[in-house]
DNA sequence: TTGACGGGTTCAGATTTCAAACGCACCCTG
DNA sequence: CAGGGTGCGTTTGAAATCTGAACCCGTCAA
């Protein structure tokens, strides 16, 4: 499987992986959650190459993550915006940034705290069931397969597979016949 | 920067990233979520081939996030399970697919569904804030310097870097003392 | 002894990513 | 209008990574 063939998979994890599951993606919206919005402000922040990083704001333009608008006129300046759909990337942003708080920060010094301006308290993310409001937790939560999931697993159709050899083709003669 | 100085990062999301910030690795972890224990199981469910498994794997132990535990003696086999910091990647997970089921599901026709087992229903999951308890918004959090950040910006510190050329070295002797 | 299974490793060749330089439109100065 | 600066990206080879197929090892069943 490539890459590229990751968003034509039958699950929302590939799906999402192919828009945003790579090195430097994560990090481009973790500076837009953090309101930058610039071609060179991204590139100073970040070190990343100018090469990559276009070819990530375009990638993610694309998915309808983030949206270019000009904010002036002459010359012509664009900044990127997260769009609705890249607004909603932030419990993914929490997530991966409360899971490094808790298990890869050096003495449990966080680089970063969050605040929550509504009740205005420094705050932690909790993920939590949308019908108990109880905090999920892995082993409490079962899959089966949706509408959108045409095969007998949850997983994609491993056994769909056209009849293609066992594993690896050990010998290279050995599948004439059955 | 260097995928590999990633770790080194003053920020849990490149911390993070570093550990589980590939296409494949995000994917293995799906996986060790469904049960999915045994290299070829993985394999032959996800595709990947096999020296990239076997590297992610690795590297997935050695962040502590999958443990190699015997499943029988003669002959020796190991199996991967998700150890207790594994385990914590779960709401990792769970935003992801559900970024996923949102805006890439075709028709919102999902692939998967998820149970809770306590409540007994399907469910999305929804994250909160730990101390008010209200569903967080990316517009209503705001972040500041923590024990762990060295910097006056709540980024890595753009200015502290030693006297590299400056991106495409401009003006050679513009700062000489700010 | 041969074949199969589970679990990897090695190796050559195709992709991707990297880092630096280059191009382009525009503004400002003189 | 020439010359320099800025913002934003593209082109260009070299370096790293990924892919695909074969190979190796230990054990069991025939």
């Amino acid at each position: 499987m490539r890459w590229r063939d990751l968003g034509g998979e039958e699950c929302s994890v590939a799906r999402t992986v192919s828009v945003i599951g790579d090195r430097w993606t994560l990090l481009v919206l973790r500076e837009c959650f953090l309101r930058v919005r610039r071609f060179e402000d991204f590139q100073a922040r970040l070190g990343i190459t100018r090469p990559l990083l276009a070819a990530r704001l375009r990638k993610l333009v694309g998915a309808g993550v983030l949206e270019r608008v000009a904010y002036q006129e002459r010359p012509l300046r664009h900044e990127y915006r997260l769009t609705p759909r890249g607004l909603d990337l932030h419990p993914v942003l929490m997530a991966i940034v409360h899971w490094g708080d808790t298990h890869l920060a050096p003495d449990g010094r966080r680089p970063l705290l969050h605040r929550h301006k509504p009740c205005g308290h420094l705050f932690d993310p909790v993920m939590i069931c949308s019908e108990c409001a109880v905090p999920l937790h892995a082993r409490e939560v079962t899959v089966e397969p949706g509408p959108g999931g045409g095969s007998r697993t949850p997983h994609r159709a491993a056994e769909a597979e056209p009849p293609s050899p066992r594993r690896r083709a050990r010998r290279p003669g050995a599948t004439s016949s059955g």
